[in-house]
RNA sequence: CGGGCUGUGGCGCAGUUUGGUUAGCGCGCUGCGUUCGGGACGCAGAGGUCCCCGGUUCAAAUCCGGGCAGCCCGACCA
């Protein structure tokens, strides 16, 4: 009955076709998950499917990470889907953290298996048990190892590309010789390798700090976490780097001889960002049009539109392209004449393109072109002799104004308190920043009772605390989370 | 796993309350033509196990029973 009455009311109020953010932000979020191509649902309760825009995103985030992992001195190696499930009972922790979420093969090759085995929910299990018999000596330190794989996670409330069943991810895992030396790796890749991309690639900024012991990895002995916040004011753990001890090393017996002649157990780190990235680029960077998508991050920086199937227009947008091209610009030629004007534009505007370079007779006869900005949604004419300049200096504002842009509405949505309460009012809305003193003992419980969470433990600067700081002298940062 | 909602061409839905011609509408798709600078228009056309199983009935998308699936909201997680 009413259903057709709300999608009328609805199509008033939508703009490009989109239910407006402010209304109902997950299925805004949804609606732009799908219209920009992004990703869509599988079979299988819980899995998607990425789509070809979806995965150039996620490529080019891919070789962002990748490159700064390398330059943090990882390889990068491939271990195997399927774990014994013995593996995982050996780190208690461990298993306590992940048992409830695991899918598990009993039956293979049309009879039942002798020892269950699972599908890894990630992978320190199986290799630690590799890196047992790959160190034997201070030598073979550090070994630092990362994969990029996909894991399984049985979740009970899946959500697209922020909590799917299953998810493409990288993973790291280290050992090394000294408990110092560990934490600084962790603490490496932490800003190096996440904090840098959430930053300077997705234009995201983070809230950096260590997890409480009630949020931690299950069999960490720290957990450094960097929280985006949402365009709805919550929380995304977009990145975490555990320093694990010597936990696993322990379980998996990985000893080494050190400089002095003795035994001893290795030190251990591990860190993973997912496909939830792209998720987290939707809802921190989208608007009622659609995604709006930093240019590092863009399978095409720039569409050239061929407004009109002319001879003089063909040649003018073929030009550029490969003026652009030349250049070292990711650029796309739409010549889908076939669709009007209106649905190509916003075809590349729910996609997030950030600029688009439209070619017609009219802009030809005037000896230009039209430059439309997503981002901002402005349209500029352009001199067809400066295209490419002037696309380059467009293109490098796009990042630091999405970056500026998020910034900004964190800081609006972030409030210093003084007490829990206080905390839990400024949560609904965003972050609230608590000293740890304030927070006292029950502090997390009163939390969990309002859907709030402490996010991360940072020092009241802001920056990630030293291991050795007294936890009373730090600040909690609070907030709703995905 | 609790609460709510929903399963009908590819997508979004109407129809179910009160069983009854050939199951409709919008979008999308195909063809032709006219259009073309912000989601074009006309004409023609294709496309359906009405989620599944069972029951009631002369007759079921519609009623009854049982399943299954999805979505949203909470507790658990990248």
């Amino acid at each position: 009955m009413h259903a057709s009455a709300d999608r009328a009311s609805n199509q008033t109020q939508r703009k490009g076709g989109l239910t407006p953010r402010a209304d109902d932000f997950p299925r805004w979020y949804q609606e732009v998950v799908a219209e920009a191509t992004l990703a869509e649902t599988g079979p299988v309760r819980g899995t998607m499917v990425i789509r070809p825009w979806g995965y150039g995103i996620w490529e080019l985030l891919q070789r962002a990470l990748d490159d700064r992992i390398k330059a943090a001195g990882a390889e990068n190696a491939y271990f195997p889907l399927f774990i014994p499930e013995s593996f995982l009972k050996l780190e208690a922790e461990h298993v306590e953290g992940f048992a409830p979420e695991l899918a598990v093969v009993t039956h293979a090759g049309g009879k039942q298996l002798e020892e269950p085995v699972v599908v890894r929910p990630t992978s320190e299990t199986v290799v630690n048990s590799f890196f047992a018999k790959w160190i034997q000596g201070y030598r073979d330190l550090p070994l630092l190892v990362n994969q990029w794989a996909n894991v399984v996670r049985w979740e009970l409330r899946p959500r697209i590309l922020l909590r799917t069943t299953e998810f493409l991810w990288q993973e790291g895992h280290t050992a090394h010789a000294t408990e110092d030396e560990a934490r600084a790796y962790a603490l490496r890749i932490f800003h190096d390798v996440y904090v840098d991309t959430m930053e300077s690639v997705c234009a995201v900024p983070v809230v950096t700090g260590h997890k409480t012991a009630r949020e931690r990895f299950a069999g960490a002995i720290r957990t450094w976490s960097c929280e985006g916040m949402m365009g709805d004011g919550k929380a995304l753990q977009m990145g975490t780097s555990h320093e694990l001890g010597q936990n696993f090393a322990r379980a998996f017996s990985i000893q080494f001889t050190n400089d002095t002649g003795t035994l001893d157990f290795v030190w251990q780190t591990s860190w993973g960002v997912s496909t939830r990235l792209l998720g987290a680029l939707v809802m921190a960077h989208g608007d009622d049009f659609g995604l709006r998508l930093p240019p590092a991050l863009a399978p095409a920086e720039v569409v050239v539109l061929a407004v009109r199937d002319e001879p003089d227009v063909r040649t003018a947008a073929n030009a550029l392209v490969a003026e652009l091209a030349a250049a070292g610009r990711r650029v796309r030629l739409d010549d889908r004449f076939h669709l009007g004007f209106g649905r190509r534009s916003v075809e590349w505007e729910r996609k997030g393109v950030p600029l688009r370079v439209e070619v017609g007779p009219r802009d030809l006869a005037e000896g230009q072109v039209t430059l439309a900005i997503r981002h901002l949604r402005t349209k500029a004419p352009v001199p067809l002799t400066g295209v490419a300049t002037e696309a380059e200096q467009v293109l490098d504002t796009v990042a630091r104004d999405l970056s500026a842009e998020a910034a900004a509405f964190r800081a609006a949505r972030t409030a210093d308190v003084a007490t829990v309460e206080e905390a839990v009012e400024a949560g609904r809305t965003g972050f609230a920043r608590l000293p740890v003193r304030a927070l006292g003992p029950d502090g997390e419980d009163r939390l969990a009772r309002e859907s709030l969470s402490v996010r991360c433990l940072q020092r009241p600067d802001g920056t990630v605390a030293q291991t050795d700081t007294d936890e009373a002298s730090l600040t909690a940062v609070i907030g709703r989370s995905y």
